[in-house]
DNA sequence: CTGAAAGCGCTTACAG
DNA sequence: CTGAAAGCGCTTACAG
């Protein structure tokens, strides 16, 4: 079948193809009745602009970039990238805007997507996901004008805009609530080190528990999955001072270190408080349902798929701080048992 | 910063525009002394040809897409699509090719985006997943010359390659092993209906389930939520006569169901047997860890990569059977015992 | 083996 | 309000 192009739709209306390029882009320059009859043949005939046609004139190419490089294996057990992965694009479809995904191996590689994309014209801008510290693309995005925005902060995104949460309240909400419980012995199972997000949640982690009430603490590293979370938590039980509460800094963790308490005869909530980051359905499935920190991760991409076709468009867009988690407690958390 | 183009590395070179191309592009028509100093000089300056150009000039969009119409909150809860996805994009990086996604509310809309897809000439080819009876996408990619490789099957594919593994051979390996176990009642919570998959997965089960040995079956449909496998379970556990084992049509609707098993006081696997399709890392975290259909669905969307890409170069694909799912069993499965 | 030129299908100043 | 034309940055026959 052959496609349509926009010389097919001009000699059908009788009109010059300038006339039928207006007429689609709603630019002036054709009359209202003319611009009736050629958007009717253009629909009539299905034709749709030559996206490469249409981005070499100097229109945008319509489509926006996403490097993750994160391994599969961790982007499949978490639903954080799918779910924000929908809401960017619940907001680009409707503005006719598509997604370029790429997964790739380390942040370096990321760095060379971006600059090939750049170089491609392929995309009109990218977000920026997993941000680190002295994030080696965040110079780079400034360098070239592509325009990007950060998912994630506060801090470290130069002076790129960004759409951030506020992750230090959510972690000192929780501990909070774990201190008012009673809670006097806290460890934390937290995500990978580099990350801009856990270095956030550890050092509010670490101010929190610098308060008198809190006798003992500990922040772990992880690596997010399931296998990690049960080791760290067994090692954590195991300790001849071990913790009354813990909080993961995800829900796939949480629901191991459930498993790690139930499988060494700890009683949750009576011996051992748990707290999940991110609230996904399984949280509520586990006995007793797990207490989490809950939001809304579509909408989140939602709000950064529109600030980054709103910097597209050339407009100024700063910082945009979205609702951020609260607190969802369940059975899972209650005052420590006197032992 | 300016973005170099051809004729930046041409002049530099001392050379036409067409003789930096063959030199990219790995074409004759330059000596092997001109396509080094090329090179080098387009790797100097960082430049990378204009995608756009690139497939208005013919060549290829060096893109693929994928466009699924399922709501984004089943699409965060199922590791499926992200990990198919991470499987696809390993094998589309290491040839250049970007992945297009769309996230669309229906079938419907499915078929229009890669309408649109096609006369923009966006991609090279698409995937399709989630095939369903009569599926109206078959036929318009036949009539379009769009590539496109189904993800699923047999059946119902019409001229189009497609990638499939054998749903029905595990269900029956599945049954079998819970016959043999001694279940003569036998339940299933399968997925959405109007699905391909979840057709042949229900006449499969119904299929054997016709065996003497087996006294009493039901496959109840779902939408693959959690909140719909607990549901389903609780009321297939409260009828008079109820299942000894129930297969669940993913992981997230069989941990919902042990944890209504033990929510309701029925032991695991004593009195009710669980069977999850796909292993994701949860179902060894639970207790008792779930005996699970395993397959590595990375493996799968990586096949289908590799067939699209075949197809998108012309060479002749038919179909190809993947390795398929295949019995894992841990504590969720036992003999029922005798009540 | 190399160069000059046409052409892909749009968009957008520029004249009428 | 409309038409003719240049140009985006490549690829690819076509001559030399």
């Amino acid at each position: 079948m052959k496609r349509p192009t926009i010389a097919d739709v001009a000699r059908r209306a009788g009109v010059s193809k300038g006339a039928v390029s207006y007429a689609l882009n709603g630019q002036p320059g054709v009359s209202a009745a003319t611009r009736q009859r050629i958007l009717a043949i253009a629909e009539e005939i299905g034709f749709n602009p030559n996206s490469a046609a249409r981005a070499l004139s100097g229109a945008s190419a319509r489509a926006v970039g996403l490097a993750l490089s994160r391994p599969a294996r961790i982007l499949g057990i978490e639903p954080f990238f799918m779910e924000l992965i929908s809401g960017v694009e619940a907001e680009l479809s409707s503005r006719g805007y598509a997604l370029t995904l790429q997964v790739v191996a380390d942040p370096e590689a990321e760095v060379a997507v971006y600059r090939r994309w750049w170089g491609e014209r392929r995309v009109d801008g990218v977000f920026v996901c997993d941000l680190r510290a002295d994030d080696r693309r965040v110079p780079m995005l400034e360098e070239l004008d592509l325009p990007a925005v950060v998912i994630g902060g506060p801090g470290h995104t130069g002076a790129l805009p960004h759409v951030w949460s506020d992750d230090a309240a959510a972690v000192t909400e929780t501990l909070e609530y774990l201190i008012a419980l009673g809670h006097r012995r806290i460890a934390r199972v937290g995500g990978l080190p580099g990350l801009l997000h856990t270095e956030l949640r550890t050092s509010a982690f670490q101010r929190v528990c610098e308060r008198p009430e809190v006798r003992w603490s500990l922040s772990v590293p992880s690596d997010y999955s399931g296998e990690d979370g049960a080791r760290v938590t067994r090692r954590l039980l195991s300790a001849p001072e071990r913790p009354t509460a813990i909080m993961y800094d995800n829900d796939v963790m949480a629901i191991a270190g459930l498993a790690v308490a139930q499988e060494m005869g700890l009683a949750v909530p009576g011996e051992l408080s748990i707290v999940a980051w991110d609230d996904s359905p399984l949280c509520q499935l586990v006995h007793p349902a797990l207490t989490a920190l809950s939001r809304d991760i579509p909408a989140y991409g939602g709000h950064a798929a529109r600030h980054l076709l709103a910097l597209i468009r050339g407009e100024q867009v700063g910082a945009y701080q979205d609702e951020g988690a609260h607190l969802t407690p369940r059975g899972s958390t209650a005052p420590p048992r006197a032992s």
